[in-house]
DNA sequence: GCAAGGTC
């Protein structure tokens, strides 16, 4: 029996399905998919199926200093119970062992690995390794025709880079998470890849604060032929800097102020110089990973849920593997036939046809051919509309018209360049026309914007009007995009394909970057710093850098893996040698960051400062860095995380807040005025949960759903709340209760008012009568506890109430209960 | 509970 293993199930059923012709039989072994047919079995692993970590002695923060593990033990642990408790079951069985895992160096290590687990239990079984760039008819039967070794040099190499990625991550990780005496699940990390790339965004920052704005003017005039009924054009002014380079930006008002003086006073300019050209704008190259990121992220989607959805249809079979560096199509891919599967499609069969009729079909190549997966393409396989979501749809239309226009012919563009004179000044107009649309027809996803110049000749008099003087200011560079730092990444060598959106992610899981595009927290500021200062390696692209080469002198049997891993030791040794004495300084500075972090700005009771904190209960709050002196705080909305905006309110000096709620993430503002003008209403007396102890008073609150309640003012330290109709006014009396001192209630909303009364006494009333009332409705099918109450307190307390009330009005007062409901209800009473 | 790299 001949054990095939790769690196994924799906990799394992399309090669079980080339090398028996279709016949295979599937079965499952520990929820593991095994393929078999005429004497061979095959299945796939998981990617890796064995880690990398410490023994366990190592695993308590506290009692092992950071220090120690640049010497422990590293071990290979078992990752996927199931998949090497399946493996080992097969590998007993099998008279040969053919490890087809991927083309790549990361593949060879998971090969080897299987290797392992197989030697583990069959101590004799040849074990030979194919490799094929993508699972093709051709590729896979050439290359199990003539397989291979396992090279166990390029596989140390990976594991060399597991052993530094561990040792450098986990000792500077707990460094300065024990500094800062973050423990929990706040720990503040540090790692090759992840540091660099949090640095690019730090250095991006730190730019932007140091940028210092600078005036400038623009000039725009609009210039019209005198003959003919061709519409006017804007043309800009410009001259020439010391470099005699055009330049557009007068940097002196008097200057500009001189230019637009004489500029208004005349009506006509003379043509000095026309210039033709035509440009080539050659068609896009096959997605990798990277571009076909930027592209996902130019129509709207972040690189997470663009990665998502790529897989997804990978998996469906739509589209090949999304995980790739490649930009050259394989041989074996023939486009005309990948073209022929869209013939006829009703909305992407079109532009197929048009491109079939081309005489000879030649894709574009990208700079990198790799031999792991092939760029993403789709695989002719197409789902129809029902088949999966918009989003899903849309990203498949967006590799499929990739394709396309990779197979598109070029797009030719006339350039149209015009000067004008007016007095000594000059007046330029640059004008664009699409001559040839090219793969643009097939791939609309790139602006063709023209903009209109008219045929002049030199010396032509054109007229003068809406001369415009535009003061602007100097811009700081922009923070990098999600995609924009991915790509960053890629040309710095840092992460891989199927990392570096996951890297990302990673940042705004620690805490380190917030918003999109990224914008660094004090904490990811300060902890650069540290790097910085300590172990700038690990902050910098160079360790990436210096591991390849490492990796590769081990690939090439240069150098072993003991002699880099034992170098990188070393340098780590150093680096713990100069941070021993700066632990405290290191932990100050990360925990004041951790606290700006937090910092809304000044309490308007006294002046400290106001910081987002969480309660007990884990809802988030305002309160005031002077507790227990100072008791201020501010309500937060309770739906999802706040996020502290760079906007401030003018008028308390805070900064805005939004709450991040995936879908319902909205911007709640300051919540001072928000307490102000919504929340808090009047107050009606003490709270008498809390008032003696703590002298809390109820107040009538608004919530940000709009719904309505009696309220302590020490929300959310006390959560004594009261229940009041969603509609109508509410009338505070002066008449009080004398049971609670508090006033009574009137609501206005339809003819009748409502006189709630006191709001202790009418929801005691309301508690009483639950048991009675409250069962009879309850007892109504589809009718629960929370719905009696929030039927309750818009006064429906009875069976006959139900039957009285107006479905729509209930439905307009109640949340979460529509109109159809109550006529059901209405129905069964 | 640390990293980065596979994969889902």
């Amino acid at each position: 029996m001949e054990l095939i293993i790769t690196e994924k199930d799906n990799a394992a059923r399309r090669i079980a399905d080339i090398l028996s012709g279709g016949t295979y039989d599937s079965s499952r072994e520990n929820g593991v998919n095994v393929y078999e047919w005429g004497g061979k079995r095959c299945v796939g692993l998981s990617g890796h199926v064995v880690g990398v970590d410490f023994p366990s002695e190592y695993s308590d923060w506290r009692d092992v200093e950071p220090a120690e593990l640049i010497d422990a033990d590293v071990e290979k642990t078992a990752t996927k119970e199931n998949i090497v408790a399946t493996l080992r079951i097969l590998a007993r069985k099998a008279t040969q062992v053919t490890i087809a895992t991927d083309y790549d160096r990361e593949g060879e290590l998971i090969g080897k690995e299987a290797y392992e687990i197989v030697r583990d239990v069959n101590a004799d079984v040849p074990i030979q390794r194919v490799r094929f760039s993508s699972i093709t008819e051709n590729e896979v039967k050439s290359a199990f025709d003539e397989p291979d070794e396992l090279d166990f040099d390029l596989a140390a190499a990976g594991e060399a880079r597991q052993i530094i990625d561990l040792i450098w991550g986990a000792s500077l990780t707990r460094f300065l998470s024990l500094s800062a005496g973050q423990l929990g699940d706040d720990f503040i990390s540090v790692g090759r890849v992840q540091s660099p790339t949090l640095k690019l965004i730090v250095d991006r920052e730190r730019e932007i604060e140091a940028f210092d704005p600078e005036p400038y003017w623009e000039l725009f005039a609009d210039l019209e032929k005198r003959e003919g009924d061709t519409d006017a054009f804007e043309a800009q002014y410009f001259y020439r800097d010391e470099d005699d380079n055009e330049a557009e930006r007068v940097w002196e008002e008097a200057v500009a102020d001189e230019v637009y003086e004489t500029l208004s006073s005349r009506d006509s300019a003379t043509v000095v110089d026309v210039n033709r050209r035509t440009r080539t704008d050659t068609p896009p190259t096959p997605f990798n990973t990277t571009q076909f990121i930027r592209a996902a992220s130019a129509i709207g989607y972040t690189a997470k849920r663009a990665m998502s959805i790529a897989e997804d249809l990978y998996t469906a079979g739509y589209i090949t593997y999304p995980r790739t560096d490649n930009t050259v199509y394989p041989d074996d891919l023939d486009p005309e036939d990948l073209l022929d599967d869209f013939v006829g499609h009703s909305t992407l069969g079109e532009s197929a046809e048009s491109l079939l009729e081309a005489d000879e079909i030649v894709p574009t190549e990208g700079d990198e051919e790799t031999t792991d997966h092939p760029p993403i393409h789709p695989t002719g396989e197409i789902p129809t509309r029902g088949d999966v979501s918009d989003d899903e749809w849309e990203i498949f239309e967006l590799v499929v018209r990739r394709f396309f226009a990779t197979v598109a012919d070029a797009a030719v563009w006339e350039h149209l360049k015009v000067v004008a004179e007016v007095a000594d000044y000059r007046l330029k107009a640059n004008g664009k026309r699409l001559v040839e649309p090219g793969y643009h027809d097939v791939y609309p996803y790139f602006s063709t914007t023209e903009n209109f110049v008219p045929d002049v000749d030199e010396g032509e008099e054109l007229s003068l009007s809406d001369v415009e003087l535009e003061e602007k200011e100097t811009q700081p560079p922009r923070r990098y995009g999600q995609s924009r730092l991915i790509e960053t990444m890629e040309d710095l060598g840092v992460g891989t394909k199927s990392t570096r959106h996951d890297i990302l992610e990673k940042l705004y899981d620690r805490g380190y970057v917030e918003s999109d595009p990224p914008r660094p927290t004090r904490l990811a500021m300060a902890v650069v710093e540290a790097a910085e200062e300590y172990a700038d390696r690990v902050v910098s692209e160079g360790m990436t850098a210096q591991l390849e080469a490492d990796m590769d002198a081990i690939a090439h049997g240069e150098a072993t893996l003991d002699d880099v891993t034992d170098e990188s030791r070393e340098m780590l040794e150093e680096i713990f040698a100069n941070l021993a004495d700066s632990r405290e300084e290191i932990g100050d500075h990360l925990r004041k960051s951790l606290k700006d972090d937090k910092r809304l700005g000044p309490c308007p009771e006294c002046g400290e400062d106001l910081l987002v904190r969480r309660s007990r209960h884990g809802s988030y709050f305002i309160g005031c860095d002077g507790y227990p002196d100072c008791e201020y705080t501010l309500p937060l909305p309770s739906t999802g995380k706040p996020l502290i905006m760079e906007s401030e309110c003018e008028e308390h000096g805070l900064n805005e807040i939004k709450m991040l709620a995936g879908r319902q993430t909205f911007v709640h503002g300051c919540p001072l005025c928000k307490a102000e003008d919504a929340g808090e209403g009047p107050i009606l007396g003490d709270c008498p949960e809390c008032g003696d102890e703590h002298g809390g008073e109820l107040a009538i609150k608004t919530l940000q759903s709009g719904s309505r309640l009696v309220g302590c003012t020490r929300y959310p330290d006390c959560e004594y709340s009261l229940p009041l109709p969603r509609r109508g006014d509410i009338e505070v009396t002066d008449e009080y209760c004398d049971d609670h001192d508090l006033p009574e209630l009137v609501i206005h909303s339809g003819d009748e008012p409502w006189e709630l009364g006191c709001p202790v006494c009418n929801y005691q009333e309301f508690q009483a009568r639950e048991s009675e009332s409250g069962s009879e409705l309850e007892a109504l099918e589809g009718i629960g506890a929370k719905t009696v109450e929030k039927l309750a307190a818009v006064g429906i307390e009875s069976v006959d109430d139900l039957t009285d009330a107006d479905p729509d009005a209930v439905a307009d007062d109640v949340e979460g209960i529509s109109a159809d409901r109550v006529r059901t209800w209405q129905a069964k009473a």
